[in-house]
DNA sequence: CGGGATCCATTAGGATACTG
DNA sequence: CAGTATCCTAATGGATCCCG
């Protein structure tokens, strides 16, 4: 904040990949919740379908129900997933993408593809580099 | 690696967004490098062209010498970056893109358009639940 | 200029046990 | 089933000083 003297002098050359400097601090916000340990996967697993909460779960294996709780609930106050709790017993509850939830969606996938394609190449990397 | 008994039952009911369970291993891994709190942005700043350890310093604005090395040094290894050294005084370093880090760098400034069209929304739905 | 090395605070995140 | 609560450790990341 508080970077221009006149709005003339403004416009940096780019800066940052043409994002403005301001925009750096957001841009931070959401890529620290977009990148925490398993959001992606989160919305990745929620990508196809609505899942209750054991079947995230399962589907991601090895994650813990702390973090589990913690990644649904922080997804859920951004509006990115929904939460629709069935008063049944035993309880029932479903989440889901929102729309604001869908567009993140298609980037995930994107990325996890991209992950999938090239994963050999970079651990041939990794390796060549570490010896 | 090595998840399967017989070939027979390996492929589960769409375990995750169609992602074979074998595959979430590394996905995991991936996703680790480019979720780390600096990975993405690092990446935004080299999007528009080759630049200088100081330059990408000044560009991310806060982020400290420690981590910025560390981050170049895991994007090199990884194969995602190169680095050129220049043998003259002072010393110049210049950090691009590689081929591989291109196809990274087109998801990450979708990731980043998105983060910034949804600000606003993500940030109303924010504070609406702290409520 | 472009880092490396060290020390330290914070935090993320796992394990376990318990509950409506 | 779908969480909460507590404890505790490992990792992240910042600050500072130093070096070629």
């Amino acid at each position: 904040m508080t970077v221009d003297g006149n709005a003339e002098s403004r416009r940096l050359p780019t800066p940052c990949a043409g994002i403005p400097i301001e925009q750096m601090q957001f841009v931070r916000q959401i890529l620290d919740r977009i990148g925490d340990k398993w959001t992606l996967l989160v919305i990745a697993v929620l990508a196809d379908g609505p899942r209750r909460y054991t079947d995230v779960h399962n589907d991601i294996g090895i994650i813990s129900q702390r973090m589990l709780t913690l990644t649904l609930r922080q997804l859920h106050q951004d509006g990115l997933i929904s939460r629709t709790a069935y008063a049944e017993v035993p309880p029932r509850v479903e989440y889901a993408l929102t729309p604001l939830g869908h567009g993140l969606r298609d980037i995930v996938t994107a990325l996890i593809d991209w992950a999938a394609d090239h994963y050999d190449e970079i651990r041939a990397n990794r390796e060549r580099t570490a010896t």
